[in-house]
RNA sequence: GUGAGAGUAGCUCAGUUGGUUAGAGCAUCAGACUGUGGCUCUGAGGGUCGCGGGUUCGAAUCCCGUCUCUCACCCCA
């Protein structure tokens, strides 16, 4: 036998079993969208290097060893890591602002990290995320923040929890970087090893380390809500007052910040308790500076992202899973001899332009064998093709789920299948 | 990338202190008189014990390496 090849680390294969879940999903997804006006965009997977060295940001983990990068004779390519930094370069390059100033856009699909693989991460993933371009209101976060709670209760999944924060402006971000240092700077010899890297690197993650010294020194720190400028400060309120006003449970998450450099003022993160330490399914926040920075317009952005398999992760705790049900065959077709073979490929043929899926035995098993099939895909009917059907032109129609049978003309068959 | 654990039929797992032809359940396939599934019964196929090397008279079992997965970090969806 010859080597088998198996797929590279971290790239897992979705079989077929794992998929009515996932199109559940995406038609979830779907659902959502189309009730906030959203539009899809499909943007390739891959993308120039520099593209997300300049989006993401290149002091950034992802950016530094996360990524697929190749050479492509003189270029550098990279599979994305990410699409928020592809769909502002398509909306960029095909000078959508220009059309018109605000466009809501989603996109589905895979997303690819160099990182160590372990349960619910691997190294192509899937991401169902949006983003709208050229608004600058705090509506829009407020939307942003609903809609993707809308996202959840279409999938199926309750308990989802809404953390948000203001990570502020570049300008009042600079102050309140200062301001941080000089608090933290006392204890810098406490923080772990990590942190006292963070420290000249990114301050701010040190308010999101998880070791007990550092939470504790991060805990007294000031805190940036309170270092935002007045026009963060007042639209951090109204995206607030907002969610509430629609009736959307929230928590203020002091500590909250994200990944990316691109993001300003509103950042918020969705996660289900049933995760554990890794909790999050949904993170996103307000740009407004990457359509500039990418080349384009002056223009405010919302958008999230939420992780395909942490949600089904979650939903498989919850039990919401197991409700989902697998595709349904409408009729099984048997050939009670060889003879009638061909008669069952034409009538297969015949049903299935009507609109009804049918199924036939392609290796000329016994007609048990054929039965036992019919069940095992789950038939609702199966129609018996013997000597006598093709004599009389009737057939023995059989619903499989009460056992009772009755004889139906070939016309007959799509009618009555389809009307049960 | 760092640290730890695991890897035996398609799946879930047994496999005694290293000892003949490696087992079970489920699944698959086939049979249980005449043209009928699910339940039951009978039988069959399927494993170079992740891969490579070493120790040994002898390795699924011990040692080393390697790959993959899992868990915890890092970081993130």
């Amino acid at each position: 036998m010859a080597e088998k090849i198996r797929a590279p680390r971290g790239m897992p294969d979705t079989l077929p079993h794992e998929m009515p879940l996932i199109r559940r999903l995406e038609s979830a997804a779907q659902r959502a969208f189309a009730l906030y006006a959203y539009e899809e965009i499909r943007p390739p997977l891959f993308e120039e290097t520099r593209l997300f060295v300049r989006g993401i940001g290149d002091a950034t983990d992802i950016v530094e060893k996360e990524m697929y990068t190749f050479a492509e004779g003189e270029d550098s390519i990279t599979l994305r890591p990410e699409a928020t930094a592809s769909v502002v370069r398509a909306a960029v390059e095909h000078d959508l602002l220009k059309q018109k100033g605000f466009w809501k856009l989603y996109y589905i699909g895979p997303m690819f990290r160099k990182e160590r693989p372990q349960a619910g991460r691997s190294r192509q993933f899937y991401q169902i995320g949006c983003e709208a371009l050229g608004s600058l209101e705090p509506t829009v976060d407020a939307e942003s923040i609903l809609l993707a709670a809308r996202f959840f209760r279409e999938a199926g999944l309750e308990g989802v929890k809404v953390n948000i924060n203001s990570i502020g402006c570049p300008t009042c971000r600079a102050a309140y970087r200062k301001v941080l240092r000089e608090a933290i700077e006392p204890h810098r010899a406490q923080l772990c090893q990590d942190c006292q890297a963070r420290f000249d690197r990114n301050v701010f993650r040190i308010l999101d380390c998880k070791k007990e010294l550092c939470k504790k020194i991060a805990m007294q720190a000031p805190v940036m809500r309170e270092h935002l400028d007045a026009d963060c400060r007042q639209h951090f309120e109204t995206v607030c007052a907002l969610l509430k006003a629609a009736g959307q449970e929230f928590t203020i998450e002091d500590h909250l910040v994200r990944g990316f450099d691109y993001y300003t003022r509103t950042v918020f993160e969705l996660s289900h308790p049933s995760l554990g330490a890794r909790d999050a399914v949904c993170g996103g926040g307000r740009y407004d500076n990457l359509v500039a920075e990418l080349g384009g317009p002056a223009a405010g952005c919302v958008g999230f992202a939420v992780g395909v398999v942490p949600t089904i992760l979650a939903l498989e705790k919850t039990g919401a899973a197991a409700a989902v049900e697998p595709p349904v065959l409408d009729v099984y077709l048997i050939a009670v001899d060889d003879a009638m073979r061909a008669d069952v490929f034409r009538m297969a043929q015949e049903l299935r332009a009507a609109g009804v899926s049918a199924e036939m035995d392609y290796e000329r098993r016994s007609l048990k064998a054929q039965m036992r099939s019919a069940n095992k895909l789950g038939a609702r009917f199966t129609v018996m093709v013997g000597p006598e059907e093709i004599a009389s032109g009737k057939f023995k129609l059989k619903a499989m789920a009460t056992g009772e049978e009755e004889m139906a003309a070939v016309g007959e068959i799509a009618g009555k299948v389809l009307g049960k």
